[in-house]
Order: C-alpha cells, then structure tokens, then sequence
DNA sequence: CGATTGACGTACG
DNA sequence: TCGTACGCCAATC
C-alpha cells in the first residue's frame, strides 16, 4: 500500500526534512536568478520576522547542500553583502552575483530595491 | 538546562 | 544622517 513504509524513521538519523533550516533553503531556492533578498523577508515569509538572525543561521548550514542552495542572493536588508566571508572565498559571492547580472559596488548590491525579491510578495502564501 | 553566538533588524540618541 | 544598544529566534557548546 503506502509507498511511506520504504522510508524509515531513525531518530538519529532524522533528518530536518521540514525544520526551519529546510524552510529557508526552499524559499533561497526559489529566488529568481539575478534577483535578491534579505534574511528578514524570508524570515517572514516563514512567519517568524523577528527570526532574521535564525534565517542568516541557517545559511551558515547551507553549504555543501544539495541542490545547491543560492546564498549570495540572500543579503542583509541593506543590500550588503553581510555573508561574503562566509563563503569559499570572501569575493565569491559578489561574482556569483554579477556572474546573474547583479551589479555590486563596495560589497553594496547596485539598484537593490529593483532587485528585491520578496517572498512574501511573489510566493504570496 | 543555561549561557553564548550569529550571514539581522529596529529603536534610540 | 550616522553610530551604538537592545531584542528575537534557533543552534551550538
């Protein structure tokens, strides 16, 4: 009958498959290419605004994820590049977005507010 | 279980 | 307008 009996739960093998790690790297992967946006709108896509710091957490977790989870489109409110040094190498993250066609001056992305993407506004939940 | 940390955000001076 | 202080939430030690 179920397909679900193949899967086993192991509690120590329990995976987050529905933790707010997993919620975040959905909504990262669901941005746009060439497009942007910060920790706090996706923290409150996630019903949790005040959960922006939780959002950047996660993110630190998210390398070596699979598929790959787009990070250097996630920036602070400000349009700063705040986790560029959280990557492989601290100017990764600025050429991975000029590599979409995100222009980005002194680790500020250009036209941000153009380039915003807000999940609760495309996803509309 | 308590204290500390962190890729944020807002409030205040 | 800029800099500093505090708060929030989840994870780690």
């Amino acid at each position: 009958m179920g397909i679900k009996g193949t899967k086993k739960e192991n509690p120590k093998l329990k995976i987050q498959n529905n933790d707010f790690f997993v919620q975040v790297y959905q909504v990262v992967r669901l941005i746009p290419k060439g497009r942007v946006t910060s920790y706090g709108a996706i923290a409150k896509y996630l019903s949790s605004p005040k959960a922006s710091r939780s959002v950047g957490y996660a993110m630190n977790a998210a390398h070596g994820q699979k598929p790959t989870v787009p990070a250097h489109r996630v920036v602070n409110r400000n349009g700063l590049l705040t986790g560029k040094h959280h990557f492989s190498s601290p100017d990764a993250m600025q050429v991975l977005l000029e590599k979409e066609g995100v222009k980005v001056k002194s680790d500020q992305v250009v036209n941000f507010d153009a380039l915003f993407w807000d999940p609760t506004l495309e996803l509309a939940l």
